[in-house]
DNA sequence: CTGAAAGCGCTTACAG
DNA sequence: CTGAAAGCGCTTACAG
């Protein structure tokens, strides 16, 4: 009486494989062959598989299967914080495609520490991932390096590595800044406020360098008393923003490295009593839903982040299916973004009630 | 010459425990026993494997330590909406919970379709996750039930069945949606409405019942045409709080079964140009991040959700390594949550700044 | 078209 | 305290 692990553990065990080729009279590698739909099969064999597997409620053991066959039709996702909503945004995206082709997904969170990253991924390699889609990589990462030139399948969204190394899709941060940037100008703004990510972020530096190109072609002085580090996190970007406002000759507008720290902005403009747009210009980048909302209404340049986590997952798993194919050829991708005006900005006078009025 | 799989696949094979064995000069049984800790292990021995796992930059593979010891130290997580921030700041606080314990979760997205998340329950279990903890289940799901009775580790937070079944951890719904109606009652309003999450959900029904309990309470006539249904979505919600306030002698305050419709109520009512709090009061219930943004200053009963999901990643892994413990006796936890009064009921003139200045 | 056999990389009683 | 052996539940060349 061999009695499996399984038995012991729970009362009853779940059938095997080897127990749907006993009862359908076939071998294991029969079995086999018509559950992973091999084309060489005779029709009778097959229906009779078929029907031992449902007599007895089989369900494949991914484990076994994973280890016999070395895959595990998982991946890892990685984002630095699932509180912003870009990535709570983004996961969604990329777990609901990689469920669409089969694949699970292992979400983790860097809560923006480099080191805790860099765990996060070893643990993800002992998990046998077959790939891993880093939302929030560090500019100079070596081991990430390492990895994507190990041949490892990485995909990179959002953030990108210095090096230009690996797959990667990414928005044009520059030119999304540039966008915003040019608008607020244009608006007549001359004092221009920037809140910044973190130097690791290539997103940071990427925008920051927009920004100052911006300035630079209107012929405006960049101040560095008027660029502040915010690290993309709300608490510091509220003092960030505070620091800039409560400054004498304070800046008529407020570009922030991302959506998340402008709502940083806007909460201390309110706390302070200064009324946005009227008294202050408000405005980020990556387009997250709630700032849409009627009480926001957050002026941003986004329109990208669907198809940045569409795209992420589906090469991350075209790369795990087909490796050589990529082996020479990167998939780089760069996303060109749409500014969107809304309230903050100050560029419209009274929200539009189309859409709602419609609807009624 | 045999060479492994992996070795076929990329260049070179990661070394195994066979490999740290052999370098070692011991057997595998005692280099797993040395690598999982246990007692009885000569120093020197101990010394010697992790030398040679050091020198080979051995690393486990968990893939076969899952299909060997029974535990894959993974436990799938299926949430109704991830765009929904209560799902997301929970789903964090899981994570990181299980991270801590050494587990690993796989997130799933049910998207409220009860039967998307069947599938997902099949497709953990064919994974063998160790547990699958549920934040949407139905009130009524014979499924759930049947598995959860089973004996297979669940844990359900938010929503619980409505047998009674299963260890679950969830707020005092009845108790929430009295505390913001009598607030609301207190503050004058006759006339409330209330916009209902989907039947299936417990939390829906028992908000529901709860808003019914305040008002016969005050000796207020519960008025049909004031109950909406929302379905917890903001489109739905949307087009329940557009006509629940199109309506002639409209109500004066409006309940919704969560903060997610609370900013749909906020988002038309903006639209419509109907003033809150002054014209129209708003409540909500769950406590999620946004709600305390300077733009948004939503009244609501919250302070529960990190709790809620601190115990039931905390328990589902007691659960899980201590079965027996819990056979008989059910983990089940109620949680009292808090009234958070902020700017959307109208009890308050204006916005404390106390927080800010004091920091500035 | 199908089966026997080896193998994936671990763990775990069972001896000693 | 340690090793030999069996086993976890699959897949996959290799024959035929």
């Amino acid at each position: 009486m061999l009695t499996k692990k399984r038995r012991q553990r729970h009362g009853q065990a779940s059938p095997t494989l080897t127990d749907v080729a006993r009862h359908a009279g076939v071998s294991r590698a029969t079995v086999s062959r018509v559950l992973n739909d091999y084309p060489h099969v005779r029709p009778a064999v097959r229906q009779a598989v078929l029907a031992a597997k449902k007599a007895l409620g089989y369900e494949v053991n991914y484990v076994a299967k994973s280890l016999a066959s070395g895959k595990t039709k998982t991946i890892g996702l990685i984002v630095a914080d699932l509180l912003n909503p870009f990535y709570a945004e983004t996961a969604k995206v990329i777990i609901e495609v990689a469920r669409g082709r089969g694949y699970n997904v292992i979400l983790c969170n860097s809560d923006y520490v480099p080191g805790l990253q860099m765990e996060h991924v070893d643990l993800l390699r002992q998990r046998q991932v077959d790939g891993i889609i880093f939302g929030s990589v560090s500019y100079d990462d070596p081991d990430v390096e390492k990895l994507v030139t190990s041949g490892y399948p990485c995909m990179l969204y959002n953030r990108r590595l210095r090096s230009g190394l690996g797959h990667y899709v990414v928005v044009d941060n520059a030119y999304a800044t540039r966008e915003v940037t040019q608008h607020l100008i244009a608006l007549g703004h001359r004092r221009i406020g920037f809140i910044a990510g973190p130097q690791e972020a290539s997103t940071a530096q990427e925008r920051l360098a927009g920004f100052n190109q911006a300035m630079e072609q209107a012929g405006l002085p960049v101040e560095p008393a008027l660029i502040r580090q915010g690290y993309y996190k709300h608490e510091s970007a509220l003092r960030a923003a505070e620091s800039l406002l409560r400054v004498s000759g304070r800046p008529t507008a407020i570009v922030a490295g991302n959506d998340q720290m402008a709502l940083s902005v806007l909460q201390i403009a309110g706390e302070l009593g200064i009324e946005v747009p009227q008294m202050l210009a408000v405005v980020g980048i990556d387009g997250v839903d709630i700032g849409a909302h009627y009480n926001i209404q957050l002026t941003t340049v986004g329109h990208y982040k669907q198809e940045m986590a569409a795209l992420a997952a589906t090469w991350m798993i075209e790369i795990i299916q087909a490796p050589e194919r990529f082996a020479r050829q990167a998939f780089q991708h760069i996303i060109r973004p749409t500014l969107i005006i809304r309230r903050t900005c100050g560029a419209i006078a009274r929200p539009a009630l189309q859409r709602r009025t419609q609807a009624s």
